[in-house]
DNA sequence: GGATGTTCGAATGTTGACATTTCGACAACC
DNA sequence: GGTTGTCGAAATGTCAACATTCGAACATCC
């Protein structure tokens, strides 16, 4: 028996069934590696955090639990547990009997997070240049190439973001730090968010040095770890800290398209 | 009316309320600071949290959702979100429709740990030496001389523990970075876990160690942030994680007392 | 008029009951 | 003997109802 009547649109049970292909094997990985179940409260995070990207729910806005529950139809409690993960992500913030919303974005708030971020990219380059092999390499040259190929057809901007954040959680991978990985999740989201707003307001710039800096980054990890790789991870984030806080400093609020 | 029956021994409502006093104010500040309300899911983390540290819950044993509910006095959804708090901290570790267990500790694990806290500690040093004066110098200064006194009093582990926690969270707090504080309480937890072991087993290493490098630290930090400061942050952990490593490895498993 | 106390509604915090999954033991089969 | 299938207990995932808190509008008092 299940929860959900079945006549919904999508008759599946609810404790719904993930198979999760693994994207990047050796090409003899021949289909589905594992099947994870999440849980109700995972999917609820995954529709909110969709909805807080979408531009649906403004940034500040509330995010009531028995609004919530209603509209993804599952009870209080799962929507309860979705907005803690996306809590640990930074994506909003609760307090005690005065509900979630959604984090407001400003100038400090990029140096917190880009801070953050490149200590932690500065050590997982350098983990992953340390296990880099040829196959892993290839995989995020073919990153790279598919960059330029969107570049050229003139993608949209949520194309290359998802480049973009593709070859940093590869190289996060690679590093194969469960801890550092957890501590990249804590700010990811919010990086994604601010690249977002970047790629929105900034056609010129972001565009112009997407290949190249990934190439470097590239370069650099195929010789193995070095300071000299270090400073160009550093760089590489600080140089999206420079531009975001420039951007944001100018036009504080941000008309979404 | 309250949920719990005033007939505990210590009668107050279960939506408990906590006085925090601002620990290390600069004297002026006449009592308490702020109110903070927490709820029972934070109640019931600390609780397990300590029995952890305790050594009441062992390694790998199941913290099982009903026995907790019953042995702390509240419901099973509080406990639920307790075991959340503690998943973030990485003190347990939970699975679909299989529970929570406290973490193992193998040397793959400190290097994972330590590794991730080096980077943390690096930016958090330098960014605190940016931020530095007098009053949070003086204070710092503090616990290095309570350190010294406790070391001559011949003080027990988990006071010196405490005190070299303190130190380290001074210099969080001084940073002033709240993404960075978060990727820190990620970790700071299980460092907590290690440093228990590491005084445990070894005690005279820690102990001869434990005034010299903090004094450096200090030193450094008050000159401003430079590559030594965060070169000697790096290195502070990176020796704690080497002892580590070499004392597990030795003697995996680990007899509590 | 302005500050203070009160009331009320809407939201979250908490709880216990129910549905589902897991994992072991045991039996049946090749 | 080893593998496979079934059953049941014990645990977690989910739900809907209740208790508590917060904030703001209103009335009251100085």
């Amino acid at each position: 028996m299940w929860y959900r009547d079945p006549g919904d649109a999508s008759p599946v049970p609810v404790y719904d069934v993930h198979f999760c292909v693994v994207a990047h094997d050796d090409g003899k990985n021949s289909g589905m590696r594992r099947v994870r179940r999440r849980g109700l409260a995972h999917e609820a995070a995954d529709h909110i955090r969709e909805s807080i990207f979408d531009g649906r729910a403004a940034p500040g806005s509330a995010l009531r639990e028995v609004e919530l529950a209603a509209s993804l139809d599952v009870s209080r409690g799962s929507v309860r547990e979705g907005l803690a993960i996306l809590e640990r992500e930074g994506l909003v913030r609760s307090e005690w009997h005065r509900g979630a919303r959604v984090i407001e974005l400003s100038p400090s708030d990029v140096n917190e997070v880009y801070t953050v971020r490149a200590a932690l990219e500065r050590l997982a380059t350098i983990s992953a240049a340390a296990r880099m092999n040829a196959a892993r390499l290839a995989d995020l040259e073919s990153l790279v190439q598919a960059m330029g190929r969107a570049l050229e057809g003139d993608a949209d901007g949520s194309t290359l973001l998802a480049l973009d954040m593709a070859f940093h959680d590869r190289i996060y991978e690679t590093a194969a730090n469960g801890r550092l990985t957890d501590a990249w999740h804590g700010v990811r989201s919010q990086v994604r968010l601010f690249q977002l707003i970047r790629i929105e307001r900034d056609q010129v710039d972001y565009r112009d040095r997407l290949v190249p800096e990934h190439h470097d980054l590239l370069r650099l990890m195929s010789r193995g770890p070095s300071e000299e790789l270090a400073r160009a991870a550093e760089e590489h984030v600080d140089s999206a800290r420079r531009t975001l806080v420039h951007l944001l400093e100018r036009d504080p609020d941000h008309p979404r398209s």
